[in-house]
DNA sequence: CGCAGATATATCGTAATCAATATATATCGC
DNA sequence: GCGATATATATTGATTACGATATATCTGCG
């Protein structure tokens, strides 16, 4: 108790850095890691290479749309949205139905970064999941949707 | 089809939210949009706090040791590590042996938060991994370091 | 209709991140 | 021992993220 090494352990989870959220933020930042440097070329990153290729696969969204599958803050999503406007990757479009609701839409260069952008993504993936059972796979797959409806259905601990 | 390059199997990979380096960054961010608000007492994040907790269990630390476990930019984590020592949550010193070295230490205070960070995170842990098999969580955990070794060992595609 | 509240996005201020470079120290070849 | 290279961390400048708040629009209720 004195020392932190291995000790009496009282503690029903293993240490942090044998957790499972422990791994999920080293492969995530492996994973920018490898991307980023990748994506600069287009002047992206990570994070806004997958929000060129979701638009890629789900075509013209709500930026509402884009927070709710980024999980990410509102602010950051809107500032990404004018990052890609300025970079003339996407065009945004006041709904005529709802003034409020703005839809953004892939331009012609934006659909061509895209592809590449997925084209890249995919190589790092196939790396990341090469050697894998696809049964696993697919089991691990499912597990995270459950992990994440598990922390997201409730708002607060 | 179109393009001879990938031919029948253009399309091996699922799209973009269906890959699990998609999820990987959705339960990251949730978890993320969960812990903040619950750090931010203490002047810290997700990020910062898992400083902080490794600290807790691996005691002492190289400055290096830590761009290691975190996989995080090396001037990112001497930000870090300056930010908590101005926190009053660790101290640094350079190594006598070799003087370009930085080990840095929790301080009594740092140790007091790291512990509170640690009850903090496991609460949250246990709301992710609750349901879970054990079995599938201990195989999804091997499959991680797969996956990050995998990652790792090519410093490039 | 008109106003209170809800919803969708934008902006603001502060702080953190990143890549590149600088600084300091150590090690190797000769 | 001395210069060249390697290693470990710090700093710099520009960009980006975040939380809070503002703005604009819509909806419901009297």
């Amino acid at each position: 108790m004195t020392d932190g090494k291995d000790g009496d352990n009282a503690l029903a989870f293993p240490p942090v850095y044998e957790r499972l959220s422990f791994r999920i933020h080293k492969v995530n930042a492996q994973l920018a890691r490898l991307c980023n440097p990748l994506f600069r070329q287009y002047g992206l990153d990570l994070i806004s290479s997958r929000i060129l290729v979701l638009m890629l696969e789900l075509g013209p969204i709500r930026a509402g749309a884009l927070v709710e599958h980024m999980v990410l803050p509102q602010s950051t999503i809107s500032h990404q949205i004018q990052r890609l406007e300025k970079l003339g990757y996407l065009s945004r479009d006041r709904r005529d139905s709802d003034q409020r609701v703005v839809t953004v839409a892939l331009t012609p260069t934006g659909r061509l970064v895209a592809e590449a952008c997925e084209k890249l993504s995919m190589d790092v993936y196939a790396m990341m999941v090469s050697e894998m059972d696809p049964a696993i796979l697919a089991l691990i797959t499912t597990e995270f949707d459950k992990m994440l409806s598990r922390l997201s259905g409730t708002d607060n601990i």
